[in-house]
DNA sequence: CAATATCTTCATAATTCCATGACAAGATAC
DNA sequence: GTATCTTGTCATGGAATTATGAAGATATTG
């Protein structure tokens, strides 16, 4: 039975990425808001884990812990905002296991997510390895293999690899790639995808000037060629 | 037939990490809350060693352990909070075998495990010996062969080794490993791995510079070369 | 208690990676 | 074919990460 965990922010793109990341690894998701509509929430879906934000209207992300620690033991992950070390302090005294400085890379946010699950003695999904055509990417081992070669990534050309893999076919749009290696947020040049993705294609590709694997879309994105 | 362990201690998480060390070194391992529900569990899993915490709410680690010692001698191992001396003084004089104070690392309790056990007579698991590449780690004399060579290593080091080995080809982050050597602990400094990991490298790489066992994954942390 | 070994932390050097912008090359629409 | 928009490529400064050495703190041993 997967393990089900509680996204409570107000930025519903953040929850959305959030969301589609930790599906892919093969959690459950359940998400809220604001903190009150968390506590109903929680009360129903019972979650393993709670990621959640400082700032948010109606019942912000201290209050709700107070609360929902009042019956409760769940692990929490606290996203703060980048200001000071305060954030910090108060917030593991109030009792969160872990935090997140905003913006994060989802990367951070997963490894952090593993690790405070298997620190309350949750048992860790593995990471599903995905297969796409003649690629292979462990997402444990965080090794890549084309056929009977074994590349090396850097990290920003890694998880757009895997981002790509987990819909093979689809277009993703530049923004929707920066937002994988970026994490949410509302400057960044689309531009840098493009080297990201001249860079990805000199590993992967037998020629690099024609693509097989990753594909233009004019006008659109990028997709992975299903094979 | 495996040896049973029962933890005791109000600290969910606590136990859960405590389990999961046991049941990874081949002991079977119950739980039990308070030493009320303790002595149900005493009762029908008849363990071979205890680990008892003192401060529980229900029934505390004293009384548990004068009413299970009035039918039973299973050996005790006692968890104290770091205060004074006198539970230890008065711990003992109830007839525990040893005592941990907390925060403790895991590989300190495991270590008083073994010995509790083999002093009372019971014969101790079989650790599993490790073998990756031309690396060859015992984990009962706590030896370490690079080939022909024998190599020793500080505590930290070979646990951090075993940690490695346990799961070659995986990358472990630093908070991965921090775990390993500290146990849980918030105020841990990720970079003290990187030392470690130094020291360890300057012990078991033939060219430290160029590490063919301990690899570095950049922005990630470390793995250890299946080769 | 002293001596020794180990661990943690810190400062700094070395390395790797990334974002950006300029320009070339390619695609599209007309 | 040309104008225009989009994508590919490259070089570079700077950001982020890791390696290293040393010193102080802590733990262990005799």
């Amino acid at each position: 039975m997967p393990q089900t965990i509680l996204i409570v922010d107000d930025e519903k793109r953040l929850v959305a990425l959030v969301e589609s990341y930790l599906t892919q690894e093969g959690y459950r998701v359940a998400t809220a808001y604001n903190g009150k509509q968390a506590l109903t929430v929680a009360q129903k879906e019972k979650p393993d884990l709670i990621i959640l934000d400082i700032m948010m209207p109606e019942m912000n992300g201290y209050d709700f812990m107070r609360t929902h620690r009042a019956q409760h033991d769940t692990p929490i992950i606290m996203l703060t905002a980048k200001v000071e070390d305060d954030d910090k302090i108060i917030g593991l005294e109030l009792g969160a296991d872990d935090y997140v400085v905003k913006p994060f890379k989802p990367r951070e946010l997963m490894a952090r997510v593993r690790n405070v699950l298997r620190r309350a003695g949750k048992s860790e999904p593995l990471g599903k390895i995905l297969k796409v055509a003649d690629i292979i990417l462990d997402r444990n081992s965080r090794e890549v293999l084309v056929g009977e070669r074994s590349i090396d990534l850097t990290p920003s050309e890694f998880d757009l690899l895997a981002a790509l893999m987990t819909t093979p076919g689809r277009v993703f749009s530049r923004l929707d790639l920066l937002d994988v290696i970026q994490g949410v947020r509302y400057e960044g040049y689309e531009r840098t995808i493009d080297t990201h993705i001249k860079n990805l294609r000199a590993k992967l590709e037998e020629d690099p000037r024609n693509p097989q694997h990753v594909e233009t879309v004019y006008g659109v994105g990028y997709r992975l060629n299903k094979g």
